[in-house]
RNA sequence: GCCCCCAUCGUCUAGCGGUUAGGACGCUGGCCUUUCACGUCGGUAACGGCGAUUCGAAUUCGCCUGGGGGCGCCA
């Protein structure tokens, strides 16, 4: 026996992998990385009627996809498994066949209609909700003769009716609650399925999980916990509970508050450094400045003392500049390997696949400032891919541009362009500069135009290296083009 | 309804008895500039309220208010 860390993620395959469940794991990860223990994943799939079919699956990605590589768990075994609970039911039948027999817990054979009722009731009754207690004095001929029925029971703890337990949490400190307000709650399902609650104590001990970090949301349920350890025989862990995640009206982040689950920020084209530094902000700082941190920066700092109580607002705007940080601070070519996917998702069919990478390359470079999201890489750029694009006219008079300008200036721009030996960008700015002054019009009455000739839009990359990348024959193409649309213009 | 908890700019946060209450996002003004970005220099904006303790409270205590979480044969 050691005293190393060993921390758990334990998520329920109920559905995509929500970043408040994410975060629990980064923090997990964090706890364990920085402490040199051992991160562990565990599965619990004991609510069979939830069960998401490929939902492990997508937590799995989400964890590696995030770089949260675990020490034990599924597809990597270890030790203490199997790591999936739906695998490890007798352990938890003979723990309460244990807690039976030493009188801490009894079958209940009340049927979900009679509970249903009752809750009924005692919400009409303002009275707090739960259970009444009936089947904890049943005795063992009442039990057996409801068995010989064919009543399946479930078992129950029998909770103190009396008294408080409190636990020290590492982030909020003494926390205790009185018994009398904690019913006799379910063990074991009648299907067989343990409870979060037995499921959960019976495998962190055997495990031999040193620290419980996880949600807020399981601080009330902690005593019951405790109470369970205890009447194991087992010694608990330590448990530090971190604070929710909420969205803009401070409601439980979910669905409706737009994206939720990690692969949806994948999908949309954020980097996961950034997720990494985002998540590990939201209720955790380093110092009073520094919020651009490394995966090695962030885990060796770590501390549990340095997470706060305070739910945090998930802050999509920020995330959005911090991914712009990431985007920009990624090597050129490591940029376009990234944006490469998203850029053949979204051009239009038409345009051949695979992309050039040599070119994507050079196209990349240009948005490389300008994209906050890897999937913006695509409408900026797109016009790089494809012809035949529309746009509207009046588009090439820009800011004290007259249709006259216009034309002459494209005209000019031909004729310059065709004559030119280099279509190197700074010889392309040289010559155009020149232009301009020749034909007596301010840069950027002539740069407007061609600008939206050759590219269609009134905002892009520098617009010489954007004709450089383009080349000379389809900058032509784009100026005969805009000439002719011109003619429309009354 | 009952139990538990929390409270600094709109948001993420620093602060842990003495600070001009700091940083970041956002918004905003200037500069840079061929557009858009980037960058850069400024600005905006907070200790929820009331009492108490103290020479001195954002920091400690109490009450109020506001917010959150829990109260399933879900996790």
């Amino acid at each position: 026996m050691t005293n190393q860390v060993r921390v758990r993620f334990a998520p329920s395959p109920t559905g995509f992998p929500h970043v408040g469940n994410i975060r629990t794991a980064l923090f997990n990860w964090l706890f364990a990385r920085h402490s040199g223990g051992t991160f562990i994943v565990r599965i619990e799939d004991t609510d069979v009627n939830r069960k998401v079919e490929g939902a492990t699956e997508a937590i799995l990605a989400g964890l590696k996809w995030l770089g949260l590589d675990w020490d034990e768990g599924p597809e990597k075994g270890g030790n203490y498994g199997p790591y999936f609970q739906s695998q490890r039911l007798e352990r938890y039948k003979e723990a309460c066949d244990r807690l039976i027999a030493q009188g801490n817990a009894y079958k209940c054979f009340c049927s979900s209609e009679r509970l249903e009722k009752m809750r009924e009731e005692q919400t009409l009754k303002k009275i707090a909700p739960g259970y009444d207690r009936l089947c904890r004095s049943l005795t063992s001929d009442q039990c057996a003769a409801k068995e010989a029925q064919g009543v399946v029971p479930v078992v129950r703890f029998k909770t103190p009716m009396q008294g408080e337990t409190s636990f020290d949490d590492m982030i909020w400190g003494h926390v205790k609650f009185e018994n009398r307000g904690i019913d006799d709650f379910v063990l074991l399902k009648s299907d067989g399925y343990p409870t979060y609650h037995l499921a959960n104590v019976v495998d962190d001990h055997a495990m031999e999980i040193t620290h419980v970090l996880r949600a807020e949301e399981w601080i009330s349920s902690t005593p019951r916990h405790k109470m369970l350890y205890e009447a194991l025989g087992y010694q608990h862990p330590i448990f530090a509970h971190l604070p929710m995640i909420l969205g803009p009206d401070r409601s439980k982040l979910s669905k409706r508050h737009g994206a939720v689950s990690i692969t949806e920020y994948r999908d949309q084209g954020f980097l996961p450094e950034t997720m990494f530094n985002f998540l590990s902000l939201l209720g955790w700082s380093l110092d009073d400045k520094t919020e651009v941190m490394s995966k090695d920066m962030i885990f060796e700092n770590f501390s549990l003392e340095r997470v706060s109580k305070v739910a945090a607002i998930f802050n999509v705007q920020k995330l959005n500049w911090m991914n712009g940080v990431y985007i920009r601070a990624l090597s050129a070519e490591d940029f376009a390997i990234r944006a490469l996917p998203f850029l053949e998702a979204s051009l239009p069919g038409e345009v051949d696949r695979p992309l050039n990478f040599d070119y994507v390359k050079k196209v990349a470079a240009l948005v490389q400032d300008r994209a906050k999201t890897l999937v913006e890489v695509g409408e900026l750029s797109d016009f790089f891919f494809y012809d035949d694009f529309t746009y509207d006219a009046g588009l090439l008079l820009g800011k004290d541009v007259t249709k006259e300008i216009a034309v002459r200036g494209l005209e000019n721009g031909k004729e310059l362009i065709t004559s030119l030996k280099s279509f190197e960008s700074t010889e392309l700015e040289k010559e155009f500069r020149a232009l301009a002054e020749k034909m007596e019009v301010k840069t950027g009455q002539l740069f407007s135009t061609v600008r939206t000739a050759v590219t269609s839009r009134t905002a892009t990359p520098p617009l010489f290296q954007t004709m450089s990348v383009l080349g000379r024959e389809r900058c032509l193409k784009r100026i005969d083009k805009a000439l002719e649309k011109l003619q429309t213009l009354g």
